[in-house]
RNA sequence: GCGCCCGUAGCUCAGAGGAUAGAGCGCUGGCCUGCGGAGCCAGAGGUCGCAGGUUCAAAUCCUGCCGGGCGUACCA
């Protein structure tokens, strides 16, 4: 049994037998001093309040009446808190469960598999992909593969916006790249893109084409548009697989026109009476409901607002199903996702339906000349540079060891390191040394057959047995992440576990040790399969040499 | 102006009601002959932005202020 529900159970026994009810939950937390036990409760603070008992009395006799259970070693109070010093045995069996669990370690049946959609990135295809994109494709990776872990059927989405303005801008500027390549100096709209990834593909349209479309008219349009978005989906494809994301559906913006998904949605927020006109818009009655602004859902000129169509599109995801949604976006959509959020509510939605994991950006620290970064002006880092850069595994590490909504900056000197003081490689290296002892192992005919049956008795550094407490947190780890939307959780459990192992690996020699080498050998075993798997749900991978 | 996020060691950041606030980098000083030294150990370093309040208990919750980021479009 893990260790939390170890000592939740045996408190919850202590209680009915000293006649007390126990609270909804028995608050079990992990000491950070020693002399505080390996667990430690504060269930008596709770207690007292009702039974008019200080918090002291109901330690001591709850301490009293666990003091016997085989699982602790010694329970003491301390104040009011019921501190559980464990027994190397009890700690033994949390090792052989994980062992027994094998990659099913950390997994769990919650989602009973109901269908969980994130949606990320969904860039415009206005540019290739940035650094500022790799964060949100990072976190929306990690948070679809923890819930995977949970036993949600995940779909990862990218919503793309093929359609209105920004493409238009985006093809008037391709378009005067392509005159420019012809001797034809036009101007790139003031508002446009500016950047020279588009140079190079006026440049082959100018190739391709010569002087099909001397001027600017809606053939031209049509043609440059369809061009542009096509181009623009090659190099953000390119910068996907350069980090390994891959996406189960794309949606377009067109299919939600073409399905008439739009005009009924927007007609049943007017039916609703949620929807009034002005200066020939139609506005969303939003500030009738507390927020600051009413935004225009279908423009005077008649065609819908990026909201509107993001209002449908959430309709429909609702519509296939989902349980859950969750878009990851930059803190600039803020008050886009109250808005959304809001109509939902008018529609009828449940409130629970989506989320919004919302981040902040990024900024790079070291590198030349990149620190405001801006796809519009043409001043960027581009993914793929990134990625060749310092490689795929640190550029996606580095992103999502930040709690999301902190700004995070990317320390492109450390990135580049490959010493232990990149957290990435300290982590790393944890996983190749075992691999490489393994190796020592069976070159030495000392490797046991199955784990799983292994004596563990010989495990009782306090070191080994520190390493299990750890070991049994990670189950807690990849839930909290999923929960809270939190992947940097499961980087600082990495990096300790990791930095509990180098000393201990440093100090103790693990083959030719007799009845100890199987046990030691179990225990590697077991921080190589959390180890290995926490890496996996990073996307990052676990190298058996480097 | 208003709304949201963030102010914790020199730097980058954890901790989000519990016991004496942590990590990495950097700094100082020790360890090179064993499974991978791409290391290990020890140490210095803090009025948790400021001021009130709630609580047996506040970095954590509430209020106000100060500083930074983002928004406040008939852009997406």
């Amino acid at each position: 049994m893990r260790l939390e529900a170890l000592v939740r159970a045996s408190i919850q026994d202590a209680l009915a037998g000293l006649g007390l009810t126990p609270p909804a939950e028995i608050p079990v937390d992990r000491p950070s001093r020693p002399e505080h036990g390996d667990l430690a409760s504060r269930v008596a603070f709770l207690l007292s309040a009702e039974r008019r008992v200080p918090p002291p009395e109901i330690a001591q006799e709850l301490s009293r009446r666990l003091a016997s259970h085989p699982a602790f070693r010694e329970v003491r109070a301390e104040g009011g808190f019921v501190n559980f010093f464990l027994d190397p045995g009890a700690l033994h069996e949390v090792l052989r469960e994980a062992l027994r669990d094998g990659d099913r370690y950390g997994q769990s049946d919650e989602g009973r598999g109901r269908l969980l959609q994130v949606e990320f990135v969904s860039s415009n295809p206005t540019g290739p992909l940035t650094i500022g994109h790799l964060r949100q494709a990072a976190i929306g990776d990690v948070l679809a593969e923890a819930y995977a872990q949970l036993g949600w059927r995940c779909v990862r989405e990218y919503y793309l916006n093929d359609e209105g303005h920004q493409i238009d801008l985006l093809a008037q500027s391709l378009w005067a790249r392509y005159r420019e390549s012809l001797g034809d100096g036009q101007p790139i709209p003031e508002e446009g893109y500016h950047g020279d990834y588009l140079a190079a593909l006026g440049e082959e349209l100018a190739q391709a084409w010569g002087d099909r479309y001397p001027t600017w008219d809606e053939a031209a349009r049509a043609a440059l548009r369809r061009e542009a978005v096509v181009r623009m989906m090659a190099m953000i494809h390119e910068d996907l697989d350069a980090i390994g994301v891959r996406f189960d559906v794309w949606t377009r913006e067109g299919d939600l026109h073409r399905r008439g998904l739009v005009r009924e949605v927007f007609d049943r927020l007017c039916e609703l009476g949620a929807v009034y006109e002005k200066d020939g818009a139609h506005w969303l009655r939003s500030t009738d409901h507390g927020l600051s602004r009413d935004p225009v859902l279908i423009r005077s000129d008649g065609t819908p607002t990026y909201l509107m169509v993001d209002i449908a599109y959430h309709v429909d995801k609702f519509r296939r199903g989902f349980a859950q949604v969750i878009d990851v976006q930059g803190a600039d959509h803020v008050d886009e996702q109250r808005q959304v959020k809001l109509a939902l509510r008018i529609l009828g939605l449940p409130d629970d339906f989506l989320h919004y994991c919302l981040h902040q950006f990024v900024t790079l620290k070291g590198r030349e000349g990149v620190q405001r970064m801006s796809t519009r002006a043409g001043r960027f880092l581009q993914l793929k540079d990134l990625v060749a850069e310092v490689g795929r595994d640190v550029a996606r590490y580095f992103m999502v060891m930040r709690k999301p909504e902190s700004h995070l900056v990317f320390d492109y000197e450390l990135a580049r390191k490959t010493s232990m003081e990149n957290p990435v490689y300290y982590v790393q290296y944890a996983h190749t040394r075992i691999a490489s002892v393994f190796r020592e192992a069976e070159k030495g005919g000392e490797l046991p057959a199955d784990f799983v049956s292994v004596d563990l008795s010989p495990l009782v550094d306090p070191e080994e047995l520190a390493l299990i407490k750890e070991i049994d947190r990670f189950p807690d780890v990849v839930r909290a992440v999923a929960h809270d939307f939190a992947p940097h959780l499961l980087c600082a459990y990495l990096e300790a576990l990791a930095a509990l192992f180098h000393p201990y690996y440093a100090r103790v020699r693990i083959l030719g040790q007799g009845a100890a080498t199987p046990a030691r050998l179990a225990l590697l075993a077991g921080l190589k399969l959390v180890l290995g798997r926490g890496l996996a749900i990073l996307g990052v991978s676990a190298p058996e040499a480097m």
